[in-house]
RNA sequence: UCCUCGGUAGCUCAAUGGCAGAGCAUCCGGCUGUUAACCGGAGGGUUGCUGGUUCGAGUCCAGCCCGAGGAGCCA
């Protein structure tokens, strides 16, 4: 028998096919089964009535449990009745194997619970929808950046020292006695082969051993960095523009059934296209203030301030120009206003906040060798970094996107979490 | 690390300092179009841990453990 995915079943109208997957639910009116079939695809009612089928099957159909694998062969018919719209009539049900109370019911659980159960809530549709507004969220950057002749080049995740020197690393025992850290970011590397290559992006795991408690973290995430030699901050920023409202419209256009399952009204995704408005920092502040928002000038921006601005915004709003004091040593002071970094954030709006940071790249040795002190960081861990402005320095830039956020804001939702199967937070390390 | 909130049946939650309960899940029975189906019945408890106040503590007090949200920091 012809083995269908449900989110092809439509293509079968009329014939008899056969489904493998999992119960999801089951009702049942006495002599006529319900049983809500799930294959990874979709969700597909059976229906099997008891003159329909061999008495011991309709009966192992009333005894079946929640998450029992089964192989249905039946009709595929057209009905409104069902949810999706078509149905499957029964002719014959095996059980490939019987699961026995399984912890997640239809009823609602806490967060905590789910949490514990991660490998079997990802089995729940709303957590099916989201995974594939991941995966198709990484396809759209990975496609954008292949069709425009970036190359990728992957960053190491064993690093000898801190990127950036600020935020708190996690060590690993490097065979005898060197320490290594996991990487928080591959954007030094990334100037390397930006120098090498021209245009690159790398793609991988990022790790950041803060112990921030709140729903825009995750201690290890997902990151694409491009990087482009020959470049300035406007030309990061027109980058960073045409990524995010290149994602935005492909997940518009392939999954909007996903979108529906999760209730994500659509209309505040519709109006992310480009050109996104430029804030200043000097303006931003003026913003936050006006607004009565206790916002110290010369300071950071905090997640109630990203919040308040992206409110502002129909789409996502660039933030330029923040103080150089409070920037990465890297970022190039704007020549115009040396206290000043030509760095860009990437506010997304709905007070999801910052979804892109980055900026232009510090091309000069001497000031590099300046900040790299200014910062107690050890120059001799340097060197190879300071070699890119000995041999051929030229003006360029990049940044780095966390994809959990933008899955958070394209799937609306109200915690990373839910973005990656497998979340690792603090105090949160199984399964 | 700090601030706030929480921990009671497998799950989600009730319970004025006075007999520890409901819905769902499970098991049994009923129902031929159900949509988190519904109806009837049954089983199911070390109220996070330790100590204290009290005639009496799920409830009040102290300490501890665990979790959630937020701050800082960041994508």
């Amino acid at each position: 028998m012809t083995h269908v995915y449900i989110d092809r079943i439509g293509e079968f109208v009329g014939q008899t096919v056969t489904i493998k997957g999992w119960l999801h639910n089951r009702r049942s009116s006495g002599k006529i089964h319900f049983l809500v079939v799930r294959d990874g695809t979709g969700f597909l009612q059976v229906v099997m009535g008891k003159n329909d089928v061999p008495e011991e099957t309709f009966k192992a159909a009333d005894h079946l449990s929640q998450e029992s694998s089964i192989i249905v062969t039946g009709t595929v018919r057209e009905d409104q009745r069902a949810k999706g719209g078509y149905e499957l009539t029964a002719h014959a049900l095996e059980v490939v194997s019987t699961a026995t109370d399984y912890p997640i019911t239809p009823k609602e659980h806490g967060v905590d619970y789910l949490l514990d159960r991660r490998h079997l809530w990802i089995r729940a549709e709303r957590q099916t929808a989201i995974l594939k507004v991941r995966h198709e969220i990484i396809n759209a950057v990975r496609d954008f950046f292949n069709h425009q002749g970036f190359i990728l080049a992957d960053t190491p995740i064993f690093t000898p020292a801190a990127c950036e020197g600020t935020t708190t690393l996690f060590p690993v025992q490097y065979f005898e006695d060197e320490t290594a850290f996991l990487t928080q970011s591959g954007q030094l590397y990334n100037e390397a082969n930006a120098m090498a290559l021209g245009r690159v992006y790398a793609f991988g795991p990022t790790f950041r051993a803060e112990k921030s408690k709140t729903r825009r973290h995750l201690t290890e995430f997902w990151m694409v960095e491009p990087e482009m030699a020959y470049a300035d901050l406007n030309d990061v920023i027109a980058l960073a523009e045409g990524l995010v409202s290149s994602v935005v419209a492909r997940v518009l256009d392939k999954r909007a059934t996903e979108l529906k399952v999760l209730e994500r009204d659509t209309s505040k995704l519709e109006t992310v296209t480009t050109p996104f408005p430029r804030l200043h920092y000097d303006e931003a502040a003026k913003i936050l203030l006006d607004k009565g928002v206790p916002f110290q000038v010369g300071g950071d921006l905090g997640g109630t301030d990203e919040t308040v601005l992206s409110q502002q915004f129909d789409r996502p709003v660039c933030v330029t120009h923040y103080p150089a004091a409070i920037k990465a040593f890297y970022m190039k002071p704007d020549p115009n206003q040396p206290d000043r970094a030509l760095c860009v954030d990437v506010l997304a709006p709905e007070g999801y906040g910052e979804i892109i940071g980055g900026g232009q790249r510090l091309d000069d040795y001497d000031l590099l060798l300046q900040r790299i002190k200014e910062h107690q960081l050890p120059p001799e861990a340097f060197e190879w970094y300071l070699d890119l402005r000995r041999y051929g320095s030229v003006p360029h830039g990049g940044f780095g996107m966390g994809i959990e956020r933008c899955v958070t804001w394209i799937c609306g939702l109200e915690h990373v979490r839910e973005t990656i199967p497998y979340p690792r937070m603090l105090y949160r390390l199984y399964p």
